[in-house]
DNA sequence: CGCTAGCACTCATTCCAAATGAGTGCTAAT
DNA sequence: ATTAGCACTCATTTGGAATGAGTGCTAGCG
């Protein structure tokens, strides 16, 4: 597929002028509103040329063009110009995030909040998988009988909590034991690690013959089995998908929501951005196999601690929103809040 | 306002089929179909006089008639008959239940879940108040230089946790003695009297000469300012609102899921249903000030342990919903998650 | 006097055919 | 290679007629 400079200049106005006003674009409109200093006849050479290429496509004869999946992505490899951020809207988006304290949650729930705010669509982000974080502690409570709160913080101040049926009735004096145990031995862990760890531990001598070190670690052992496994995101802003034309029929709508009201397949989403590379990501709906998503576009970014990367965050809109716009702002916001959260030195 | 028993049967016959069909219902229908044995022109005469009393209204002439707010209002108040929820009902419902773990946030979310099916609308709970819950554990954690995380942990299983930023670094060791002493101080109390329980040890003269006491106290005193006031509520299925014909217009739709992107406004809805009365509510939109919930209706029943109330659940849909089957429903789930929570007697 | 059959009237909705206009593909001329 | 010109397509708009659900009123009946 070799693409003239002017065949990309054709297809870069239809796309532009058609993620600005969602109808589809006429050879006339561009010949006159893009400076190519052709002929309408001229541009609609071209655009047969792009259509027989299956860049460009005709919702009916006698319509103008629409770009097809292929031509979107096309534009996003390598015609897209992002607008640079305006040093106003820099500091706009920074504001926003002052006004939060620097609970961790509430950096998150920002962040997603901004993000919508400042692309008008849905912002989004997903928690860091606990697995990459360090323990630093634990903390069991007797709640009632045979029933106990098991409480984890991480060395970044995630807290999770989960409560644990355990079948035999452990007062609070001994629970306390388990987590004094527990923290001296877990100190520092990867969280990741610790099922490894505790599996190590458990054929050490000491361990073997002691009753309550071998019950504090096989509770611990089933409380990483089952309780902390599964990440979160926020998603907040879903409103302002409703401003876009493309989701004003309800029932477009609601494959839409439906999609979001079950959080995991947006879950899904989101971690196979994580792991696949650096930068901001473009994923168009029908390039994956998850059908409740066909309609709708994710721009993603990971965000960082350091060296380790943590999650993700993103624009979630329709396929024809404003790249060139959120791009930028994703990218920023991401290195925002990576800076945010960089570790003060002097701890 | 007097109205004859013929009256009545007229109101509830309008109430009942424009809730069916969501059209305004005319004489003929009323006739035909609800066995008052009375002509339609007889019928015109009577739905003539109940529009003169205002719990009917004609959307233009020669449409049908619609019931007024103050129609509905008479028909809740005295007309209703519940359908009586079926065994087999009952059965699903608690089967729904039985599914989760009884970890209390895996409860509540349960039962918003469960509301939200059953009824076909959005399902909603409100967590209990803080304030109404005993003490049972805090924890500090210092996760960097003046950054502490506090965890308070209710005797009911309750779970918050908070960042606080101190303005001198205290040493894991100094928060550690911090949490035992108020751990020993606070046991059992309730958390809506910390404050004043605070204050009053503060000036004991054990605490007025120590350092770490006094220390102790202050940052208690911080946390239960600042931190652990507000209340959560868990709200889904509001994809269920998209199947009510009122809501398939895209503006009206925005108007509803602005008022529950904010989730402070039916907080303060369902708090409102909390001090007022036992046993089911209902709260038609425009009876209240809050002009963009002016569209909905919330049928709400709080929920208890023991004899202490916890929370309010309920219902939120369209001013046009099955109330004769919701009713019940919200009825039934609330007792049920009461007796859930019921403390087990061996505790 | 209460009830009802009948009728004229209203008005939102549906239907349909004609008009509109945005946009195309093709051809012939430059 | 480009473009002006033209015939053609087809979704959308427009407006007037037809439809039909429902009403209010009147006159007659038991």
């Amino acid at each position: 597929m070799e693409l003239s400079e002017r065949d990309r200049k054709v297809l870069e106005a239809v796309v532009t002028d058609y993620i600005k006003t969602g109808e589809p674009v006429g050879s006339r409109t561009i010949s006159k509103r893009y400076g190519l200093n052709v002929s309408s006849a001229t541009i609609r050479n071209v655009m047969a040329d792009l259509e027989e290429m299956g860049l460009l496509l005709q919702p009916h004869t006698s319509a103008g063009r629409v770009p097809t999946e292929k031509g979107l992505r096309f534009y996003l490899d390598s015609l897209v110009e992002f607008k640079k951020l305006e040093g106003k809207d820099k500091a706009l988006i920074r504001k926003a995030f002052q006004e939060s304290a620097s609970d961790f949650r509430e950096l998150l729930r920002r962040t997603s909040h901004v993000l919508s705010r400042f692309c008008k669509q849905a912002g989004v982000v997903l928690w860091p998988k606990l697995a990459i974080t360090r323990f630093k502690h634990i903390e069991f409570i007797r709640i009632r009988v045979r029933q106990i709160l098991v409480i984890l913080i991480s060395k970044s101040g995630l807290v999770r909590h989960y409560t644990l049926h355990w079948d035999e009735d452990i007062s609070q004096d001994e629970l306390d034991k388990f987590s004094r145990y527990l923290n001296e031995l877990l100190e520092d862990t990867p969280l990741g690690e610790i099922k490894k760890r505790v599996l190590e531990e458990m054929h050490k001598e000491k361990v073997l013959f002691d009753e309550l070190y071998s019950r504090a670690l096989r509770m611990t052992q089933k409380v990483f089995q089952s309780g902390f496994e599964n990440s979160d995101i926020y998603i907040e802003g879903q409103i302002n998908l409703l401003n876009n034309p493309e989701f004003s029929d309800v029932e477009r709508l609601r494959r839409i929501l439906e999609a979001f009201e079950d959080k995991s397949r947006i879950i899904r989403l989101l971690d196979m951005t994580l792991n696949a590379s650096e930068g901001v990501q473009i994923i168009l709906g029908p390039e994956i196999e998850l059908k409740e998503l066909h309609e709708i576009g994710l721009i993603s970014s990971p965000y960082r601690r350091g060296d380790t990367l943590l999650g993700v965050l993103g624009v979630i809109g329709p396929l024809r929103m404003d790249y060139s716009k959120i791009i930028p702002v994703v990218e920023f916001t991401a290195d925002l809040l990576s800076e945010l959260l960089e570790e003060p030195v002097e701890d």
